[in-house]
DNA sequence: ACTGATTGTTTGCTAGGTAAACAATCTTGT
DNA sequence: ACAAGATTGTTTACCTAGCAAACAATCAGT
């Protein structure tokens, strides 16, 4: 039973693709929205404020637990120290956090934003609320709250 | 209004990171999950079968539409065709798949399932399965459909 | 028979992550 | 007090997964 060369029946150019018993799986779809969240994300809040997913979750949990060192980071981002480094390097080029002394210790940095940091971070909520609800444009308030809800209590 | 030094109050060494707005964000969340699936999934299925997620999906695919070519699965995977060369390679060399010859153009190749990988694909699809299910484990039959429904329509 | 499109491949590049080693610095046990 | 050990940030090397461009071989249409 061949499944390619359907195009004696009609000339619709449609792959008509079949996932088997994937469709089935949570981790499938999971995975797909994922990819298309951040497909969506880089043509619109990256092409607009060049950001990415990854800087930004950064740059949001710099701002809102502010004087924290970078292994707190790494270790809330649940990334390695050593990956912490280049992305501190760049959101510090970009001039949006500094790397501050901290008191006692002259190991580790106190990361902090700038004022420019904030503004733009202001700027960049904006696109990623925008983007976040274009997303999910064809779910109601309702299932919305759900759909993350659900989320929340994944993978233990 | 200091958020850090909160351990005058009690000697709790929890890091009680806050994330901000973020945690209205679906993007956020389907990020979170997806990670952690995938963390799950290196632990469990890659561990016992030595596939990846990605090596997965496409093994189902050429399961699921036997014959298809090179381009094709590409399409159907929304990678690039340059990305498709190794991981056929990959598959070819575990012998889970072979490269047949297509009658009427010498340029593609027909993807189709080795007996082995037949086999294989069993095996893994029990392993995926299981995996899936613990993944989901904190919801109900319910709420797991419900999720995947909603996971469906998102994105354009 | 030419022209143009398609297929698989190679090469070079990028983003994001890990692991190990390292110097500087802090902390702790005695 | 101080030696031993732990932490911090960094560098280096490596890996995976993807894209983009160039390329030879092959096919399709006129």
């Amino acid at each position: 039973m061949r499944a390619s060369h359907a195009k004696t029946v009609s000339d619709a150019a449609e792959p008509e693709i079949s996932h088997g018993v994937m469709v089935d799986e949570l981790g499938f779809h999971l995975r797909r929205a994922q990819v298309a969240a951040f497909k969506q994300f880089a043509q619109t809040v990256t092409q607009a404020e060049d950001i990415t997913p990854g800087l930004y979750g950064m740059l949001q949990v710099i701002a809102n637990n502010p004087g924290l060192t970078q292994s707190a980071l790494a270790e809330a981002m649940e990334v390695d120290r050593s990956s912490i480094v280049k992305v501190v390097n760049q959101l510090e080029d970009k001039g949006l956090i500094i790397r501050a002394a901290v008191p006692n210790d002259r190991r580790s940095y106190s990361l902090r934003m700038t004022a420019q940091g904030k503004l733009s971070l202001a700027r960049i909520e904006d696109a990623v609320m925008r983007q976040d609800r274009d997303f999910s444009a064809a779910l109601t308030e309702t299932e919305r709250g759900v759909l993350i809800g659900l989320l929340k209590r994944l993978g233990k």
